[in-house]
DNA sequence: TCTTTAATGATATTGATTACTATTTTCCAA
DNA sequence: TTGGAAAATAGTAATCAATATCATTAAAGA
């Protein structure tokens, strides 16, 4: 959306500190700085961006608590991650219309026919500058077995 | 959709075969195991899964060969990779209803805020035995700056 | 069949992530 | 405010996914 702003990050932050506490987490410099980092930026970054960041002025973190603290972080809600599927590369070949529904426990990945997925509008404004190659509609949540273990 | 029958994985062979030929890619006995695979299951594999089925009747394949060909099929659109972004876990601390809009090249991503995709109506049946959580739509071309180079 | 050129296999290397463990820190209760 | 239990961190090793390299082999058209 707009900028963020600096006022907005020290918002984010008091809030991400209540809510560690109310969670019961505790607050370490780690974690704020590892929040924070990720609070001011719309980059989406990847584990090792973020970690090389802190890096400049918190030398002597480590790249483990980066990886743990941001699982730790997601399981909690506190962030999201972009890509639930990011383990390894997953193929099709059947290439008619549809989406998927995938466990975020065990990684299944299931088709989905539903065609108010697979004809949505996309205007120009939310195009932007990118040439559309296509999208998808990625569902998440627990499978039957993943539920009963 | 219903169950892959044998006659379907004959047609879709042949098929394969023939736009091979089209596009100049030699038929290899590899790529066809590979695509036959591919083309036998509605379970998504991994490269990994795929190596190891193929092992069993193939025990000389490489796996390298595995990467190779589904990169090859992919880029020429014979298969489709279910999660573009594969690559790395990549986070949001933004938890405000919104999509992204990922760079096939660079895999930069980029915030979309769009009503029409944070609004679907998810069907009973398209849940199936799922516990959900949430969805999200993921655009994907190519960004501006990769298109310029 | 011959030849060119693409494809393969084997291995080494890189990159992302997880496992492990000793040490340190947070935070609550005394 | 301080002591201590429990949680978190740092550092390193190990694992897993993917890519690079290169010598060898195989496909397909002349």
């Amino acid at each position: 959306m707009s900028d963020i702003t600096g006022e907005m990050i020290k918002d984010r932050i008091s809030e991400f500190i209540d809510r560690s506490k109310n969670l019961g987490l505790k607050v370490t410099p780690q974690r704020i700085a590892i929040y924070k980092e990720l609070a001011s930026t719309d980059q989406h970054p990847s584990t090792e961006t973020i970690y090389k960041k802190i890096k400049d002025y918190y030398p002597n973190i480590s790249l483990t608590t980066v990886y743990r603290t941001l699982e730790t972080f997601e399981k909690l809600g506190l962030i999201s991650v972009v890509n639930v599927l990011y383990n390894a590369a997953r193929y099709d070949a059947n290439l008619e219309p549809h989406n998927h529904i995938v466990c975020t426990e065990c990684k299944r990945v299931e088709d989905v026919y539903d065609d108010s997925f697979t004809t949505l509008d996309i205007s120009d404004k939310t195009l932007g500058d990118y040439q559309i190659k296509g999208y998808s509609v990625l569902l998440n949540g627990i499978c039957k077995d993943c539920r009963s273990n």
